[in-house]
RNA sequence: GUCCCCUUCGUCUAGUGGCCUAGGACUCCGGGUUUUCAUCCCGGCAACAGGGGUUCGAGUCCCCUAGGGGACGCCA
């Protein structure tokens, strides 16, 4: 039964040739395939435990990873995929690994990458083996893996599965040009594939500069299975020859990835549907490697309500806003678990650790699921309203309420309090959720409705560019974009004061929104938004001109 | 545009050919308990995308259409 994993684990698997016969199509759950018994097995800590100590040679041992990339805030997402992964390989005694995936070097920052870290731990995602707790198979940023993907991207171009490419970009661009003019999938045309080996060997030893790409056929179609889906066909037609190393010598991901996932031993792959396109050449470069292939489950993708993929303009998405606006970890995964799976008894409150004793992945689904918070405040509130009154206690002392939050709160509230009870009314939007917000909070400012929408906007926009979180630096974007704008300070921060903390007085706004954090002045700015009326696809695409011809002054 | 994936109440889902007069949960609406509010309890609205087949029998299997999503980067 190709494809698919038994007990036994991945060792089992035949040799993978890519040219198998196509599996039977239809569900997963005709192919009668025995249910493997995990769900009603006991944990079995100590086997689990003993299995780590025989290393590489035991087969047994389920391996699954999370592989963020840190490129920016902890994403909703990130968390979602982490659980599962999580839940499948402690199901079935295994070990869940973090891997860091930061060969973009442009883009990665370990301010990012620790914020990743931080936000899944307090998410309850605990991982067996990555970077900051070690592990057998390390180490667990890719970044430090790199003389690996060297060697086996030279290995590969030796034996002819791929080739140097000395294409430079106009050439690309234009060629890309050309296909999309006449309509065809945009593609590498093999130019470079084309180059007597000796020549472009002799190009590479000169030290001129050029990129790696994985060798695809012409013809035939690729077939693999997914788990949840069942047999996939794609023709190679459709599959480009893919850059496997950068031309600064870093591999992309397709190759990195896949490295990886052979040599940590990841024996089962639960990722984001948005890899499904990526099966073909992922599973060229394990059949060109002659390693055996991991069972692939691939995860619908999380929803914006309109239905596209869920994103941070229309939907909280940064873990840390589900962190402070007070959302308890145990609450959220019980909700993500909801996305895509369900209890063979249909409860739908849940622990991790019971659906981790219950998991079975012939129950995971295939609709993208999307992610409405209505039911998520209810879950929360059913974990809030069943604690103990001593835990309700801690858990609001560890949210925001101690000694170390108020602190923070302290050098802005001190010289504005007479009275004790002065404090409470300055910070009631910093503490707890500002004012809902319509139309009206705006009217008495100096600019209209819809100068308050584009500042508004603007500023969304600014800020999403805007790496320091802090005070100063937030006032200095925020200043140079008003200049941008030429609009005076005084009426340019009044729509923000409102957005921010639901009115024009208030503590000073830079303060306030270091203190509130990335994702929940993003969040405020998108209901201000909606409350100015809102921003239609139409609007949106003016505004994003209006921005990029903006002359922002950066110093 | 090309390829791939997906499609059960507004939302999350149950459903493995007869147990389906399609079940549960959230939201919403109505009622009850409660000095208020919230909780809690009870009730209600609400779905198999459409069309063909296969079968004694189709939400369930097959095909087509439509709609949605994703991919098509020296991003991951």
């Amino acid at each position: 039964m190709p494809g698919r994993v038994g007990p036994a684990g991945f060792a089992h698997h035949p040799p993978a040739t890519g040219l198998q016969p196509a599996l039977k199509s239809g569900p997963r759950r005709r192919w009668g395939v025995p249910q493997f018994q995990s769900s009603h097995a006991p944990r079995g800590t100590a086997r689990a435990v003993a299995r780590r100590h025989h290393g590489y040679t035991d087969s047994m041992s389920v391996r699954t990873r999370v592989a963020p990339s840190p490129t920016g805030d902890p994403h909703v997402g990130t968390a979602y995929v982490a659980l599962f992964n999580h839940v499948f390989a402690r199901s079935r005694g295994g070990q869940f690994i973090l891997r860091i995936e930061d060969t973009d070097q442009q883009r990665s920052s370990s301010a990012s990458e620790t914020a990743i870290t931080e936000a899944l731990r307090w998410a309850g995602l605990d991982w067996d083996e990555g970077p900051d707790v070690g592990g057998e198979f390390g180490p667990y940023r890719q970044s430090e893996r790199l003389a690996l993907y060297r060697r086996h991207a030279d290995e590969l171009v030796a034996s002819g599965g791929a080739f140097p490419c000395f294409c430079p970009r106009e050439r690309l661009d234009e060629l890309r040009r050309r296909q999309q003019a006449n309509r065809e999938t945009p593609r590498y045309d093999g130019h470079c594939r084309n180059l007597d080996p000796a020549e472009s060997r002799d190009r590479v030893v000169s030290g001129e500069t050029h990129v790696v790409r994985l060798d695809v056929p012409e013809t035939g179609v690729c077939q693999f299975s997914d788990e949840i889906r069942g047999a996939i066909e794609i023709p190679w037609q459709q599959v480009d020859m893919q850059i496997l190393v950068k031309s600064d010598g870093f591999p992309t991901y397709h190759l990195a990835a896949v490295v990886d996932d052979h040599l940590m031993g990841i024996t089962h792959i639960l990722r984001g549907e948005e890899w499904l396109s990526s099966m073909p050449k992922h599973r060229l470069i394990y059949d060109r490697f002659g390693w055996s292939l991991p069972s692939h489950y691939h995860l619908p993708l999380l929803r914006n309500a309109d239905g596209s993929k869920v994103s941070k303009r229309r939907n909280p998405t940064g873990l840390n806003y589900y962190r402070r606006i007070g959302y308890l970890p145990e609450a959220l995964r019980n909700y993500l678990a909801l996305m895509g799976w369900s209890m063979p008894d249909e409860r739908e409150i849940f622990s991790t650790e019971e659906m981790t004793a219950a998991f079975d992945s012939d129950r995971l689904t295939t609709g993208g699921p999307v992610f409405d918070l209505a039911k998520l405040d209810w879950l929360n509130g059913q974990y809030i309203r069943s604690m103990a009154t001593d835990e309700f206690m801690r858990r609001v002392a560890d949210w925001a309420i101690n000694r170390e939050n108020l602190a923070a709160l302290a050098p802005l509230v001190q010289q504005r309090t007479e009275r004790l009870v002065d404090l409470l009314p300055q910070v009631d939007y910093l503490l707890g959720d500002r004012a809902t917000l319509d139309e009206d909070d705006f009217a008495p400012l100096r600019l209209d409705a819809d100068d308050c929408l584009r500042v508004l906007d603007h500023i969304g926009r600014r800020l999403d560019a805007q790496d320091a979180w802090d005070r100063d630096a937030l006032q200095a974007a925020i200043r140079s974009l008003a200049d941008a704008m030429d609009i005076p300070t005084r009426d340019f921060l009044a729509p923000l004061f409102v957005a921010v903390a639901g009115r024009t007085v208030a503590l000073p706004l830079f303060d306030s929104m270091a203190y509130l954090g990335r994702d929940m002045v993003r969040s405020r700015l998108a209901s201000a938004l909606t409350a100015l009326g809102g921003v239609s696809k139409k609007k949106a695409k003016r505004l994003e001109r209006d921005y990029a011809d903006l002359q922002i002054d950066e110093t």
